[in-house]
DNA sequence: CACTAGGGTTAGGGTTGC
DNA sequence: TGCAACCCTAACCCTAGT
């Protein structure tokens, strides 16, 4: 798989949050293409900002979440060694518990530096990388290899066709007797 | 106590393997509903597919074990050391474009996983690049903006691939050509 | 035809019982 | 202690409706 799957930074949903505040919720396409958001949102599609927003509602709601506080536990109970940790990893993650909509775009400082300071078990390679990528801020040529570039990525991934429409069945378990298995899959053939 | 917990019988790894062989990796949902399948897995949820898929990968390469992965990740965690083998990298990069798919779960695509997981503290603009970096198989290490190119581009390839089948276009995030996307990428910056 | 809303599905970290 | 089975939910997909 080639997207591993983003998980939304402290930024993002700050930016977001932000967005929401400035255009309302509903609006994701507008917030996306606000200049004040895109450089931290570009990554993201209007759905995505709908998902994420859903998702934040959903858990700032409902009291602590149980989630929470069985994760709490779990960090404070099974202490077998110390933090040692040099802090700078956990800090910069660690902040979640905030408002849904705390009414200000609490300025949203470069994404770039949180990031540059909070990996650091990377290779120097990689920490080339994120140098260049994190300069390249500035505009730079057009740069034919990059289009090459894309056309090369671009073929490389394919999907399968989707295929079994049909109603919408319980989330997991569709749990259907066995017997009713049997008649389903007579009544297919 | 509802759950007896049930063990995986032979004849349900078998069709779960056949599933994969049919319908890819991912498709539990899919495999669950296929008639050839589902009068042998009715008892299982798509998740549980999923889980049981995940453990016999897992198991099957004798390399690590989900457990050890996860321990050595924790562990390598407060070491401000540790810069990590270069090695993984490049054993990432074959598989890209074909359709997964092996009667056995595991190897190539392991690799992949591995590597994915053993970076989990970074950072997930570091993630994208090395995303980046190895699909972009340039030894020497891409340019900036090619890699900037690599990221930009990204979301809207899974659409893109997508929506290609009949020619519909995308409803999220509108998929653009190499030259448009060129042009996005120079204004977000 | 693009976008949003909302239900559905997957990915991956975490938990538990043997 | 290891591991297979199971849980939780953020992130992502599908599509009706406008």
């Amino acid at each position: 798989m080639g997207a591993p799957k983003q998980k939304w930074t402290a930024e993002e949903e700050s930016a977001l949050k932000a967005g929401v505040v400035k255009h309302g919720a509903g609006k994701w396409r507008t917030i996306l293409k606000d200049p004040e958001f895109s450089s931290v949102l570009y990554l993201r599609s209007n759905v995505d900002l709908k998902d994420k927003w859903r998702n934040m509602s959903v858990t700032a709601n409902g009291f602590g979440s149980r989630e929470k506080a069985r994760l709490a536990l779990k960090r404070s109970q099974p202490t077998p060694k110390h933090d040692d940790n040099p802090v700078a990893l956990n800090t910069v993650v660690e902040n979640f518990d905030e408002e849904i909509v705390d009414a200000k775009p609490l300025a949203i400082s470069n994404g770039a530096m949180q990031i540059s300071s909070s990996k650091r078990s990377i290779s120097r390679l990689d920490n080339l990388i994120v140098e260049a990528i994190t300069n390249l801020k500035e505009p730079t040529g057009s740069n034919k290899t990059a289009i090459a570039m894309y056309i090369e990525v671009k073929r490389s991934k394919k999907r399968e066709i989707n295929e079994g429409k049909d109603g919408r069945e319980s989330q997991r378990r569709a749990m259907v007797g066995p017997k009713q298995a049997v008649s389903d899959f007579k009544k297919t053939f």
